[in-house]
DNA sequence: ATTCTATATGCGCAATGACGCATATAGCAA
DNA sequence: TTGCTATATGCGTCATTGCGCATATAGAAT
């Protein structure tokens, strides 16, 4: 990387400045999510996260995919080593809030859940192709 | 660090949201400086120069030091080290753009240029003690 | 005291942003 | 078609933010 729009540098540092832009990204970290498994973890109406996921894609973020209703939601793949880096240092100081470690632990009580019930419905959960 | 609040997160990375901000903390990676140096290597006027340097030093980012006439900037050494390693990762995606790379030519020229002066005039420079 | 210099700030304005409510859209099923 | 579910969005409101202009403050010098 040598030349980099600095209004690109303000915009993703903005959409990083939104304390729930924090925790979403926080939980995409890890793994790719639909937006029902970031809202049962962040316990915050869906329409606030759909808004920010909205925020978070069109910084460049984020990327989406679509699967039947269901919309997935993964760190963008294509993003610049340097903002990778810059990410997982942040991510250092965002899983030391409360929020955020209260956030990881929902979510995987959350997706336990969901794994019982695919199992227990021979294979009904969302997770399903 | 273990526990670390989301609301601090938050105003730390609202203050890093900002381009002028940007070009502040990446001039302070290096070294101290006063405002007036900032104001010379940003070529932005005075007022929003202190403005900015106000919005750093209440998210706890930079910590000022008065010399006389002058004010002194630096990055608070007080930081977490988390905060630390996310700064220097962020600060190398900052170098990259036209203004920050512009920005430190010119605060290096005009640190020669001072660098003479002062020799030139017997230590009449501000950076004097 | 006055004056000069370096820096900070009060005020008004325009733009942006986050929220809640409600509704719209998109895909699946029957 | 109708209905259901998952997700997105239009709208109004309130709060915040960045800017420019002008002025205030603080320290040094005379």
């Amino acid at each position: 990387m040598t030349h980099i729009a600095i209004e690109k540098v303000t915009k993703i540092q903005q959409a990083l400045s939104d304390p729930t832009r924090i925790r979403i990204i926080s939980m995409l970290m890890g793994q790719e999510l639909c937006v029902c498994e970031i809202v049962e973890a962040l316990e915050e109406p869906q329409y606030k996260i759909s808004r920010h996921l909205t925020v978070l894609k069109n910084a460049g973020l984020v990327r989406d995919r679509r699967q039947g209703l269901f919309m997935h939601y993964c760190l963008n793949p294509d993003i610049e080593p340097e903002w990778k880096a810059a990410l997982s240092a942040l991510f250092e100081v965002w899983k030391n809030t409360d929020e955020v470690s209260k956030d990881l632990k929902r979510l995987n009580i959350f997706q336990v859940k969901l794994e019982n019930y695919k199992s227990c419905c021979n294979n009904q959960g969302e997770k399903q192709v």
